[in-house]
Formats: structure tokens, C-alpha cells, sequence
DNA sequence: TGAACGCGGACCAATTCGGTCCTGATTCAA
DNA sequence: TTGAATCAGGACCGAATTGGTCCGCGTTCA
């Protein structure tokens, strides 16, 4: 359940790639292709995807090619990932539309967009610096468990409301 | 990447109702089925898989039905959901197996690797009877976040070994 | 002017998923 | 003892998704 789909893993390959041996700031969708093996023409949907999500700007013509907008640490797990996932949440009662397959009386639904809430949270904070070095996000997800505490209160004033 | 599979969901679903509307806590499927609206057939598969799993025990016969085969505080959401999740791990290179898709050198495993516990272990601890009222869950949230303050230690460990 | 490059639509094969159908095998109750 | 109720589970199906390929276009630089 919690799996990304094959783009989002080749999306993060390339920022974690980029962020490291660009020569120039710049790759190309060849190059970067053949130096993580991965197949072009898909590679190449990917960046334009992520170029779509503002994280890369290209460079057409000879000598072109791709380069970070921003500076890796200013670029978060779930920029890098969304534009290849349809949907974040937990359940099909809790789309992006916020509407409900099933019946308005789901029992599922209240629950579930606490557990949403909370699992987004978790990742909301998670930039992609620290894919660059394990210590960095072990180091990472100790703050986030303040952070988590804080944030908590909201949650729980929104369930008080729920009932 | 985190929507849970309908068989789930339905899953779910199930066991809140037989946790709060079971009678003589014994519930059959056309039951259950009819009460929550999920199409009999596949609410029946459902089931089974719950009682392979060890949740459910089953009763054939006039009268029949499943049965919770312990208290819905000891049911965790994991417990319920995995037997229709075929993986809980975040991206391929992290299979069931431990192995991976792609080459050895694939720049996403270890930090995934830490990644993945991190999640798994905000799951871990969530038992079902948080399902049947938010405010357990939110109470619950809460008390995670200074689990997950000890448990980071460990990963922590891990990491500073992964390199 | 042409090669290098990004852009993106059309298409495809394989898999997965939600769901249905059908045939047992048990067990209880009349 | 018979039959209805119930679980057990295999076979199958259509639709959607996914991972991937192919091809043609536009742009830019050398």
C-alpha cells in the first residue's frame, strides 16, 4: 500500500542524480538515461513531468538539457513524487475530489482522514537532501516527531469536531 | 502511493462493524454484506483472507458466520490490511524479498530503507479500536510520536552502519 | 543547415483489480 | 435424514492501470 509507482522512483533517481554529479548544473535526458540505467523514452516523460511540477527547468538545443530550479533542500519527497501518483490518500473514501465512492454513512471515512492527515504530515517535511545521506534523514525524522507533536493539536480539535 | 486496495478498505470495514454491531458476536457474510452494501461475493473472499489470517474464526452452517477471534484492541491496521496488500515497502527496491529490480548500485535503496521502518512504524501501533472513535486515534498520534522518539534511535544505528 | 535536444501524442503488452459465477464441503435444525 | 444455511475456493471476465516503445514535431545551438 504504501508503494510508488516505477516514474516516481526513476523522478527521485534523477533529482538525487542531479543534485550530485551534474556537470554544470545540467543532464541530459540521454545521459542521465545511460548513467542510472534506465530506458530514455520513459526517463524522458519523467522529467517533463517534474519540469511541469516548476522542480527542473530544460534547456533545449545542443548542450541542452536539465537542471534543478532550486537548490535540493528546498525541494520536498512529495514535489518529486506527486505529479506521478494520482492520488495520496489512504482510502478511495478520501479522494482528491473529497467526495466517496460509497454511501454517504462509510464508517471508514472520519477515521481515515485523521490517519491521512497524519500520514501526509509525516511526509510533508521530507526534502530531498536527505536522500543524499541516511544521517540526514534519521536525523530528519527525530524532528519530526516534534514537529508531529504540535501539529497534533490541530488534528485533534478537527476530530473533536467530527465527533 | 498510499491507497490501500478496495479489498482492504472493505477489510476494514468489516471489522469495525463486527467490533460494534456484531450480534452474539457472530456475523454471516450476506449479513454483513447487505448492512454495509459490499457486494456479497468478494466481501466473502475477504473474509476468508481475514480468517487465514488469524482474525476471524469461522462457523459453516445454519447460524454460522465469523466471528472477531480477539479483541479489537490487539487488532492491529497492519493486520487487517496486509493479507491484501502483496507489499508494504515503498518502492521495488525494497521488495518482500529484499532483493531489487534494478542493479546493485541503485542510489535509492538505503534511504529508502530507512524510510520504509519509519513508516511502518507509525503503523505498527495502531490498533483497530482507534477505528471506532477519533479521538483514540488522534490520543493514539499522539503517543506515537514519543515511541517513534525511542524507536529512532535504533534506525539511527542501522544508518550510521548502512553508511 | 543539420545535429542535439526537449516535447508530447499514439500505441501496446502485461499485469492488476474489482467483481461475478459456479461447484463443493460442512453443519445445524426441522 | 433431509435440506437450507453457510463457509471455501477455483475459474473466469472486463476494465483500468502500468511500464514501456515508437514516432514526428519544434527549438536551439554549433
Amino acid at each position: 500500500m504504501f508503494k510508488v509507482s516505477r516514474k516516481s522512483e526513476y523522478a527521485l533517481i534523477a533529482v538525487q542524480h542531479m543534485a550530485r554529479r551534474a556537470r554544470d548544473g545540467v543532464t541530459s535526458v540521454a545521459e542521465l538515461a545511460q548513467a542510472e540505467n534506465i530506458p530514455p523514452d520513459i526517463l524522458a516523460k519523467v522529467l517533463q513531468g517534474l519540469k511541469r511540477a516548476g522542480l527542473l527547468t530544460a534547456a533545449k538545443g545542443a548542450g541542452g538539457g536539465y537542471r534543478l530550479s532550486r537548490p535540493v533542500q528546498e525541494i520536498q519527497f512529495l514535489d518529486v513524487v506527486r505529479p506521478f501518483e494520482e492520488q495520496l490518500s489512504v482510502v478511495t473514501c478520501q479522494n482528491d475530489h473529497g467526495g466517496c465512492d460509497r454511501g454517504g454513512d462509510c464508517t471508514l471515512r472520519d477515521p481515515m482522514k485523521v490517519l491521512n492527515a497524519f500520514v501526509l504530515r509525516q511526509f510533508s517535511n521530507l526534502t530531498m537532501d536527505m536522500f543524499l545521506s541516511p544521517h540526514k534523514l534519521v536525523h530528519h525524522a527525530r524532528a519530526d516527531v516534534t514537529i508531529a507533536e504540535s501539529a497534533l493539536h490541530r488534528w485533534s480539535a478537527e476530530a473533536d469536531v467530527a465527533g
